[in-house]
DNA sequence: TGTGTATTAATAGTATTACTATTATTTTTG
DNA sequence: CAAAAATAATAGTAATACTATTAATACACA
């Protein structure tokens, strides 16, 4: 399994980029280092100009793979959705029960990302921490209708779609499954931002994971007990 | 108390200001129209130099009340929340039971905010739509630990407080009121704005209200029935 | 009523950003 | 090896996000 996997590549929707940085080695290098820049200073300091400077290549060449870092931060983060998609097909895919299954994707949703030897240029780890950090600008401006019309939520909208339907199949008569799911998908993400920088607003912590919290709530707001 | 409440002033922590822009007319025609201009424009592309247009001011003057627009969106948004919380005490104080009192706070905080003659110049309805829209770019920032140690969250933190108390009180067992508080706060944003950009991932619509949505969730997780 | 002080407006200027355009150089491929 | 494609270098532009300076206006109080 793990070596039919390796050569497994995740799609994203090609309006994204201007050339596909999956089919050369500088566009690895875009893409690899701009998870670390956009980590290190912030996506409102990141510029194409400081991560020519960083990879040791010309700003010119970076617009050649991507319009601008608005485009690049919606690559980065459909890329982050489709590997949570794969995660929980692979990690779910033998599970008969809906509870069980249940579970396991809130577990894979609400977790802390760790690095995934499968895709060797991408750290998903520090994939995570941008999605935690600036996953909400990617929607929260005036292009937002445009650019989900043109297919660039496609990704993320088909992952709740999934949570939705493993929410229904537990429980059919459930009001709310498609906010259920979104709220899971968002609410793990901000949970984990506020146990970092306000710890006062979240009963997250070193003891307690977004992961407990998530599944008491959904549980018992479907009003099943969960697999134990 | 129509009357009583006419002369009261909402108090944002005056770190985020250099003037006071309460005290002076061209202060309040600041916040006036910079709340229009931000939700026609969006945040990104809104600058003081087109403000200062929109007011037939100059760019310079307005930075004689704020340093820059990220401290007038910390104005506008810490503004907003005040208002919340002056909602809630108001409207729960006479409130013995704690589920009903709950539910009123759910309704308060989930609502669509509709305009309150109280604060003349300030349009509530479109400031709930700025902080649907834009309240996550104030803390998604670099500088969020230095500003949170400064004070400019301190009235968001109080009102999630406020919450996390009210579910105590419902259910002292539970153990995620904190978690519990800020995923209503936050994500009753985000319903509202998924049900206006992106329905599919939202059961809330015109029949259907976050209220509703949250109300179902809180009891629920709570393992109390909501009062009817 | 005049004078000083604070406020606001106008103007100019700077470094940086977010690009585009052009040309030169290097790499790839057929 | 030649042609084509990709990349790098350079230069340039309009807009942004300010700062600084000076001028005009308003207001406060003596």
């Amino acid at each position: 399994m793990q070596d039919l996997l390796k050569n497994l590549q995740i799609k994203v929707h090609d309006k994204t980029y201007v050339k596909d940085p999956e089919t050369s080695d500088l566009g690895k290098r875009i893409v690899e280092n701009s998870i670390e820049l956009i980590n290190d200073i912030g996506f409102e300091a990141f510029t194409f100009k400081k991560l020519g400077a960083k990879i040791s290549s010309n700003e010119s060449s970076i617009y050649r793979y991507f319009e601008n870092k608005h485009k690049l931060l919606l690559y980065l983060t459909s890329w982050y959705w489709a590997w949570v998609e794969y995660q929980i097909v692979i990690q779910t895919y033998s599970i008969g029960d809906p509870k069980e299954k249940l579970e396991m994707i809130i577990a894979i949703i609400a977790a802390k990302t760790e690095n995934d030897s499968d895709f060797s240029h991408i750290n998903e780890k520090l994939l995570n921490k941008i999605v935690i950090g600036e996953y909400s600008k990617s929607f929260l401006t005036k292009e937002v209708d445009a650019e989900n019309k043109e297919g660039h939520f496609a990704i993320y909208k088909r992952l709740i779609a999934r949570v939705r339907e493993a929410i229904i199949a537990v429980n059919g008569e459930y009001l709310y499954p498609s906010s259920l799911a979104s709220t899971l998908v968002e609410g793990s993400l901000h949970q984990h931002f506020l146990s970092e920088h306000f710890p006062s607003l979240t009963d997250c912590n070193e003891n307690t994971t977004p992961t407990q919290f998530y599944t008491n709530i959904i549980f018992n707001t479907l009003k099943i007990n969960s697999h134990e």
